[in-house]
DNA sequence: CTTAGGG
DNA sequence: CCCTAAG
């Protein structure tokens, strides 16, 4: 009743009569609960990801046929070769390894913690010769061995470069047994598998880092991204919490035992449970050379709702992606984080032929203890990786050690040429963009849009779910330079239906991986401290307001669903709690001094009218609604309830 | 899944 | 915006 004693001070013209609100104070409010939920939501876990994953499998199968050259026997080759290493090396991270996983790998944490920091993760080659070394062989050429701390002092620095280790004290073994295949036969054959698979290691695995490929510049997010958090991180009271700062160029990520993760982990999967089933190999169609936000993931997330704050480096990516000329034609496959082989930019006359053999990466600072296992680290590790990844990533790139940030600059422009000595050019991989910029209508009060143009272009062209502006809200906004480049991560190139087609293939990658990554809880926003996922603010323009109100006139405040499917149905973005929230505040801001307002300013006019709705629906709580305040008089004339209410 | 409210 | 309790 706040906004009642408010309105009433302002002599609006309304009655507020005490409306008998739903005796909803009576709900009690039950505190530490949800701990409860998560042990049993981590016991179902496994299971149901099992499940998943054979559900996964086979529809994967099925929906396999082979449609593209790529497929038949590259990716034949690929499943064997892998699958020999892996079968040596790899404990395959199904239900029972993972729970194994759950007991076994139980760091034990005390108060003496190293940092580590990992600057660089190595990738192979993606030349044309570049090395076909099995895994094993692989480790030991780089002297890749999973290494813990070897320090006893607090700092145990870790560095992973391209080639193999530089790292000071010790290595970090991150990223290995990766096969490769040439770059034109990459489909099934490149990208990496983030873990050593070392028995012990794959089983005190929660999380494997396979596939994410990133192509000149498309990241492809691997069908089997698992950031989530086994069982042992909250059995274990091992949460970890992820803070990051992004200081530019510098990617912090802390990871220390914390609560957070638990909270955010025990109501995704609740979702992820809840939405395991169906439409999970939904195609999205796309423009502009993006995929758009994934339905699937959508679904996976909160059906309804959308996947804010979902990551869209989830989206299962069963988008087959059509090659513009103007692209760089290169296929990977799918596994592991791995550089874009960029074997080819498109360029006047000539072209550039690039080999990325690794990308630099954000500062990744990590705390440890000592008395952590490798196991455990690696985690670390890849938490410290999801977070990076899952606030979304951008491509930099670096020419003679600068930042090259126009992107619209030809290649030639910017001094990236066959004739140049390519080796100055670099890449980074850098945390998303914190904020993206939101070209939309309700940025720019002055531009008149009205519902109905809103509606047309959200059907037209459905919201990126993440929150992510359109792109061509992007590129109408004539930001394209930096734009570009932040939505970068969004935009998964689904260069060769993998996820399906492959999961043969990746027999190596237990049925669970493949489903069980799929499922990560990942933050679209970057720059999240947390883990949480909290969706892109994004203010009501006027024109969204005045829909609003409008909807609300006619149907009255109790019935946000209908006002949502009547005013917002193709705003995606606008849930039906959004807009009660909205209305919430709206009525607060009606109520309050136009000096105390903040924001985008509501035409008073339409404060009014919301002031007039509220009046006159807090009176005819209830009795009108089902027929709509349209008919009444009161409302049709405007005037709402001046009449019988001031009184 | 919706609503209503508190945070 | 988020989270929850209640329906």
């Amino acid at each position: 009743m706040v906004f009642k004693r408010k309105l009433d001070c302002l002599s609006v013209g309304f009655d507020f009569p005490n409306i008998p609100r739903a005796p909803r104070s009576c709900r009690r409010k039950v505190l530490n609960k949800r701990s409860d939920d998560d042990d049993v939501d981590a016991q179902i876990c496994a299971i149901d990801l099992l499940a998943l994953a054979g559900k996964l499998l086979q529809e994967s199968e099925s929906s396999s046929a082979s449609s593209n050259a790529f497929e038949g026997n590259n990716r034949d080759h690929f499943g064997k070769e892998i699958k020999q290493e892996q079968d040596v090396k790899c404990k395959p991270i199904n239900s029972e390894s993972s729970d194994q996983g759950n007991s076994v790998s139980r760091p034990t944490y005390d108060n003496s913690t190293d940092k580590c920091v990992v600057n660089s993760f190595s990738f192979p080659d993606n030349d044309g010769d570049l090395e076909r070394t099995p895994m094993s062989d692989y480790k030991k050429t780089h002297g890749l061995t999973a290494v813990g701390c070897e320090n006893k002092d607090v700092n145990c620095d870790f560095y992973v470069n391209s080639g193999g280790i530089t790292g000071e004290t010790g290595g970090v073994n991150v990223n290995t047994g990766f096969k490769q295949g040439e770059a034109t036969d990459r489909l099934g054959d490149g990208g990496l598998i983030t873990n050593t698979c070392n028995l012990e290691d794959a089983t005190a695995l929660g999380v494997q880092f396979p596939k994410l490929v990133c192509v000149g510049g498309d990241l492809k997010l691997p069908s089997t991204m698992d950031m989530t958090p086994n069982g042992s991180f909250a059995r274990h009271g091992n949460h970890t919490n992820l803070g990051r700062k992004d200081d530019d160029e510098k990617f912090y990520s802390y990871l220390k035992l914390s609560n957070k993760f638990k909270s955010y982990r025990s109501p995704t999967i609740r979702r992820i449970r809840k939405s395991l089933s169906s439409k999970y190999w939904k195609q999205i169609p796309k423009d502009f050379g993006y995929s758009r936000a994934d339905v699937g993931v959508k679904t996976l997330y909160r059906k309804r709702k959308s996947c804010y704050g979902y990551n869209a480096w989830q989206r299962e990516i069963n988008y087959k992606r059509r090659r513009s000329p103007d692209r760089s034609s290169v296929v990977t496959s799918d596994g592991g984080l791995s550089s874009g082989s960029v074997s080819k930019l498109p360029e006047k006359g000539d072209t550039v032929k690039l080999s990325i053999k690794s990308f630099r990466i954000p500062e990744l600072f990590i705390d440890v203890p000592e008395t952590a296992t490798v196991g455990s680290l690696k985690r670390t590790v890849m938490e410290a990786v999801s977070v990076l990844l899952s606030g979304g990533i951008r491509v930099g790139v670096l020419l003679h050690g600068k930042k090259v940030r126009d992107d619209r600059k030809t290649l030639s422009q910017t001094g990236i040429s066959c004739d140049e000595n390519l080796d100055n050019l670099g890449f980074t991989l850098e945390p998303g963009p914190s904020k993206v910029p939101l070209p939309l209508c309700s940025e720019d009060p002055a531009e008149p849009t009205d519902p109905t143009n809103m509606s047309e272009r959200s059907a037209a062209s459905p919201m990126l779910d993440s929150g992510i502006p359109h792109a061509d809200d992007v590129i109408n906004s004539g930001n394209i330079v930096d734009n570009n480049l932040e939505i970068v991560p969004y935009q998964c190139d689904i260069s060769a239906d993998e996820p399906l087609s492959d999961s043969k293939a990746l027999v190596p990658l237990p049925a669970l991986e493949v489903k069980a990554l799929a499922i990560v809880p990942l933050n679209q926003k970057p720059k999240r401290t947390e883990l949480a996922q909290r969706r892109t603010r994004r203010p009501f323009s006027v024109t969204e307001v005045e829909a609003l109100v409008q909807a609300v006139e006619e149907l009255g405040t109790g019935r946000w669903r209908d006002v949502k499917l009547r005013a917002f149905e193709n705003a995606d973005h606008r849930t039906y709690v959004d807009l009660k929230d909205k209305w919430k505040t709206l009525v607060h801001t009606a109520s309050i001094s136009p000096q105390q307002r903040r924001g985008e300013p509501v035409p008073q006019e339409l404060l009014d009218r919301v002031l007039r709705a509220y009046g006159y629906w807090s009176q005819h709580q209830g009795k009108h609604q089902a027929r709509g305040a349209s008919k009444d008089p009161d409302m049709t004339r405007g005037r709402a309830l001046e009449s019988g209410v001031s009184v």
